[in-house]
DNA sequence: GCGGTAACTTACCCTCGGGTCACTTTACGC
DNA sequence: GCGTAAAGTGACCCGAGGGTAAGTTACCGC
């Protein structure tokens, strides 16, 4: 009664720990990568040990994979929405900007996880991975190429390096925000607006 | 005679050695990430053994070092040149990355040691690279500043925004460089030239 | 009340990788 | 030729971290 024992107590369903423990391993993994994670760490931040989560997620891979899926899946489904809605070519980058920003406002590392070089280069992680980042360098492509086409350039190898570039832009939007806890999706996508018009009349 | 034999032997002097360390070195350590890099993996790249790479290095903080230095230097030495050249803001872009392109065209896994995420987060590693970083951050926000006011947007926030995704734009332009071995550093920036044409019109 | 099960821990093993020691072979000056 | 120094190695230590075995506590249904 005094203070919840360290021991063996029921403290909390499984189901609950499990999106606790997702949620600390999408951190410590975004932050550090990988192969700079601890599992211990990341078991402490939630005031766990480490048994517990290999009892749930059997493996640093299981664990990772969780945090991936979970990540991956809401990134496309956000995405796919706002592609498939469809607009003049250049307003989709900012929607989808906004769609990602919205998704990973309480959750800003989880971007980093598919894009993370420090994973393992072959087996599961290393698949699912490459699967997300295949979706959506389609969508990706797509966009670029309504907008040059647009323009009148086609070269294809062009339209890829685009492409890469645009993943890279939205890395860097998102260190960006990490970096600045204050400001919510809504003023994140405010500014992009404001810079988008600026720079480039967009 | 027959086989240079494996020990012992005075294949070549330090000078040498050293050099060819600190380049398998910068790959190893811009691929797979300092947490992620092996000393044995980079000492067998050349053909020798872990001690050797200790003797003339000391740690992997100071291999790492040695690159980095090596990276920074020449990265800051060329873009400080160029900037310091002058021009039309809307031109510097390109200008700056046809010097990275210059530089790094034959090491082009140097850039990344600057921005690895999984340095330890204090020590000398990780106050040298901020160094750079902050020499860099300082003419990429020189650089935003004389393209936002051109175009009377002066919010100093958004100039630091347009900054970090200025280098995240070179830092994706470099990964896909490094998937493409047969491009050079002239064909890379003419790439580039088109691009910035095509999309903003600069 | 009590057996079963779920939540949780302590204490351990083992591999991998950073780092070191003692040693061996070659080249070079004399 | 030979002593010395430089180039280089095999074999080791040790700590960190992934992974596991066995046990302990608390709740829940009966």
């Amino acid at each position: 009664m005094t203070q919840s024992r360290a021991v063996g107590t029921k403290g909390m369903p499984r189901e609950e720990r499990e999106a606790q423990l997702v949620v600390a391993g999408t951190e410590e993994f975004g932050r550090a990568g990988y192969a700079g994670a601890s599992m211990v760490e990341i078991a402490r931040r939630v005031g766990v040990t480490k048994p517990l989560l290999y009892q749930y997620f059997g493996s640093k891979d299981g664990l990772y994979l969780a945090c991936l899926h979970r990540a991956g899946d809401r990134l496309t489904e956000g995405v796919a929405t706002t592609m498939a809605a469809g607009g003049e070519p250049e307003r989709m980058p900012l929607k989808v900007l906004s769609a990602i920003f919205t998704t990973f406002d309480h959750d800003r590392y989880a971007w980093r996880l598919l894009r993370d070089e420090t994973v393992p280069a072959t087996g599961d992680i290393a698949a699912a991975a490459a699967d997300y980042r295949r979706r959506l360098d389609a969508f990706a492509l797509l966009g670029a190429t309504q907008l040059m086409t647009a323009r009148g350039l086609a070269d294809p190898v062009d339209i890829e390096a685009i492409a890469q570039v645009w993943t890279g832009v939205v890395d860097s939007l998102i260190s960006w925000w990490i970096d600045r806890p204050g400001e919510d999706a809504a003023a994140m996508t405010a500014r992009c607006a404001r810079i988008m018009t600026g720079l480039f009349g967009w």
